[in-house]
DNA sequence: TTGTAGGTTGGTTGCTTAAACAAACTAACG
DNA sequence: CGTTAGTTTGTTTAAGCAACCAACCTACAA
């Protein structure tokens, strides 16, 4: 909303990441076709095209095909992705995630390794040795970009604000990556980058608003809104696990997550087996095999899913709904059974889909995140596409 | 987030409304003081401030106070009220609710007529008259810029989709206004425009995410979120009325407008007393008395309306709600106890207020909105000064 | 007290600059 | 030859700049 001013310098500038954008989202394209999509003239894009050339973001494919009454054949371009790479971590309760890109998300290189029960210095030393490894290894023009982690916990102003699972020690993830290799770094919230993932790559580049539900250890959401990532007045937006599944007179309704996370509905099968060695594959496994119990835990926690995202669907009236979680990927059944659930509360048409590769969605959501950034373009719409 | 290309006459164009953006919200300012706000150069500005008033949109006042260090004093200058005028109109349950607005929002004319029980031609026929008259007496430089109507129900690209209160029989609205005045029509939510208002006059200035509850026969939700109105994939953001009450096994559960509307309320009451006549009057006559019935099926929807708030505010994480109710107007004890319940629930701190003056809210978020249009300012911030 | 010089701010004018634009051109095709 | 892609050269236009005038203030001297 805020409309800024514009100068010539940057009417300019504003001009070359349009172009820029052209070149990202539609690779193998012409400048005249850059110049038919943004109502240029043809000389002014020509005039920007080489501006980006020089500075190498540009990638030259030779000629096109020529059009079938002749004419000269189009010069082919896309986004030169050697220009440089980026970084994503995703600092996760059992284990850290690692990842390098080229800058059209183009994976380098990726690890993981386990750090459960480990402090967070410790992961971060596995980070930044990851780093070195990249610097030393990876070739491109302008060498690291920008590094980007993914945190479970709320982020506000770069910073964590709150973080369940991992205590932080007043370490200032931040302050210390930037200082040591000189780039900019970016926290994110883990369900607001699998949502950003859903925008950017495949699926979601067709809808405008969506909802990503992350159903981990907590549940979360990211909140997709006119292409934008919603994040709140103190970037706490899409904290649905607090929400209580009883309106009424005894407000001390308990709250969605309490009852139906991955921790909750692990803790219920502990105390219902009296094994207090179950994990999400015991439970996974104690379903496949129709333990009674267990079923009727994980239905009735769908049934209350359902009920949230109408709750969600009902007051922001999204176009699509995604879902990223471990153990519906594990057990498709229960995203039917989630499904159905809506469909009987609903009574309306609503595309609900579960993230393919629920781990590597964060990390590229970061990717994205940190590549918008590291080009100056927050603002612009970036599709990237995903190796297969 | 779509960004559009600039070319030479389009930078021209949004600089002006710059301009005109800062002419409207700082009534009052100079061209100097445009200058610096936008970073745009003094004779820039002169030119573009030129252009303004060559099309009358602006009013000088004379010099204005100058510093105490010598200098001359500046021109100030603010927007030409009668540039135009505005019409909007709130076509109630029980009543047509009609003002005109000059271009800075200041009332020319309200008028208000009971049309309970008659069918929408009538009404729309006192709209017609309304307008016409208007025409014959207000005297402006461009006369009359656009229509705006206040519906309660879903509007989706202008149209009406669901008239819970009012029997549409297929009247195109904006066609008929369109064709027979030949300016700008447009259809909006009710909640919408009261959250509209909540942002552009006085309070909602300073809060870029906002919520307004409009609970009146039905309860809706108008969302602003980065000073936009949210409006969902059609226009049905903010159905919260449908919202469940309790998320679990058995999903048929109630929805919180079945339970806590005022239409709920008041047939409630209904039922409990044996009286078919029982009204809102009826209904805060009754709780004035104490009659310890309805107090507490009005605490109870207090508490009810208390927890769907928390959980709204729970995933959109807002600056500030307000509510826009009659009933909670005539009985401001409701909004204690219903703060003291979100209080109870949230444990953080969040301002709720109650939007003065219930019915103009509407009307004067519906000018704001046919006035940025008819500006052609729709994604442009501008405030506007409610006259006491 | 008055008058004037010096400083300050508001706004205009005329010229410069740079980016978009337009048209004519070359290149490469069917 | 017609068509399409891209470049070149020159034009237009809107922003930027610098010098100016206008209108105010304060200080201070006659």
């Amino acid at each position: 909303m805020e409309k800024e001013s514009i100068g010539r310098t940057q009417l300019r500038n504003r001009n070359l990441k349009l172009v820029l954008q052209q070149i990202i989202n539609n690779p193998g394209t012409s400048r005249v076709a850059i110049s038919h999509e943004l109502n240029l003239n043809k000389s002014t894009i020509s005039s920007l095209y080489n501006s980006l050339a020089e500075d190498h973001f540009i990638e030259e494919l030779g000629e096109g095909a020529s059009s079938n009454v002749g004419g000269r054949k189009p010069i082919m371009a896309r986004l030169n992705k050697k220009y440089g790479y980026t970084i994503t971590f995703d600092l996760g309760y059992r284990q850290v995630h690692a990842v390098a890109n080229y800058l059209n998300s183009e994976v380098i290189d990726h690890q993981e390794i386990n750090t459960k029960g480990q402090p967070i210095e410790v992961m971060l030393q596995y980070c930044s040795d990851f780093v070195k490894e990249m610097q030393g290894e990876v070739v491109s023009n302008q060498g690291l970009l920008g590094i980007c982690f993914s945190i479970h916990g709320i982020i506000n102003q770069n910073k964590i604000v709150n973080s369940p699972w991992i205590e932080m020690n007043d370490t200032d993830i931040v302050e210390q990556f930037k200082e040591t290799f000189d780039v900019p770094v970016i926290l994110e919230n883990e369900a607001n980058l699998s949502a950003i993932y859903e925008r950017d790559f495949n699926a979601g580049r067709y809808y405008h608003n969506s909802i990503t539900f992350s159903i981990h250890r907590g549940i979360g959401a990211g909140i997709i809104l006119g292409k934008r990532l919603f994040r709140g007045k103190q970037g706490e937006a899409g904290e649905i696990g607090r929400s209580l599944t009883l309106l009424g007179p005894n407000t001390a309704g308990q709250s969605v997550e309490s009852f139906c996370s991955e921790e909750a509905i692990i803790n219920r099968v502990k105390q219902l087996k009296h094994d207090d060695t179950i994990d999400r594959q015991a439970v996974v496994d104690l379903y496949r095999s129709k333990d009674h119990e267990v079923m009727r835990i994980l239905l009735q926690s769908c049934s209350v899913i359902a009920g949230l995202m109408y709750n969600v669907v009902t007051t922001l009236n999204p176009d699509a709904i995604f879902i990223n979680s471990e153990l519906l990927a594990e057990l498709p059944d229960l995203l039917t059974e989630i499904k159905d659930n809506y469909q009987d509360i609903a009574q309306e048409e609503l595309p609900i889909a579960l993230t393919k590769n629920t781990k590597f969605a964060t990390l590229l959501g970061g990717c994205s995140l940190i590549t918008h950034y590291v080009l100056g373009m927050m603002d612009y719409e970036l599709h990237f596409e995903e190796a297969n």
